[in-house]
DNA sequence: ATATGTGCAAAACGTTTGCAATTGG
DNA sequence: CCAATTGCAAACGTTTTGCACATAT
């Protein structure tokens, strides 16, 4: 689905914040790229953009993937497989994810006792946390069964 | 402190089971490598190889790595530096990190109640673990201080 | 004898950068 | 006008690979 109005003031305002242009290409291009759902390579996201006739060349897309991803509206994950994943992070909630190494479907899941003992964590070693990432790698119940056939 | 009978006993039959051979040129890196207190990258080990005068190509030493990593005797971590660093498993307890984006101390922590939550979300979602990894990335006390003078 | 390991240089891979041309306010 | 953006190709840093030779069992 499209971005909305509500979505749009904030990336201008966070544009805006950094000293960052918006200009018609990049409007364009962040329409596309802040609709996707899911996890997407920066090289995934070139190609979405050539597929919608969108012109902007390698470079700028990753230029324009480390702006979004520093003012936290995307957001850029490692799931060991040696390039970033992002993800949209505006309009959604903090999760973390499993990952199967079998068809490498990722499932999000949130836990708030998990995100309350990371805060006695944090203050323990008296730490200012500034995001963080916890991935469980394994097998989804279909890799699990597959595996023993 | 150099490896324990137990622990070499333990490394080869990792490297029985795996095929993989025991060169003496790899029992001498290996000797080397599973000492190190720490994260360190592939080329940091090359480096402490080639300071204490341990023959090893940066390829060999590569894969080496990359068994290491695959039988569990070593950890490969990613800090979001574009570069895995490694540590050592072998005679240590689970753990997982706190990382400091200033002056890139790692601090390892551990919470039996995030471990028992992350059970119950594997349950939940009919997953099997094979590893996990969680990084809390912030500031450390001294980068904290330092942030607002 | 046959599998595996090794070193070298080259390739691969995702990503970043220098630069000249273009655009935006 | 000036500052920021763009596209291209080249550079980058880490990691992997092809191949000829060496080694282990």
């Amino acid at each position: 689905m499209p971005i909305s109005n509500k979505e749009w003031d904030i990336i201008v305002s966070k544009f805006n914040e950094k000293g960052s242009m918006l200009t018609k290409q990049r409007r364009t291009a962040i329409d596309e790229i802040l609709s996707l759902d899911g996890h997407h390579s920066a090289d995934e996201i070139v190609d979405v953009l050539k597929k919608k006739k969108i012109q902007m060349s390698r470079a700028t897309v990753y230029r324009l993937l480390s702006i979004l991803a520093e003012v936290n509206l995307l957001e850029a994950h490692d799931f060991d497989m040696n390039k970033k994943l992002y993800e949209r992070k505006v309009g959604k909630f903090h999760h973390d994810h499993l990952y199967c190494i079998g068809c490498r479907t990722i499932i999000e899941f949130s836990s708030e006792s998990i995100e309350r003992e990371q805060d006695k964590i944090l203050k323990k070693f008296g730490f200012i946390e500034i995001y963080h990432s916890h991935k469980i790698f394994g097998l989804c119940p279909d890799c699990k069964k597959k595996k023993f056939i």
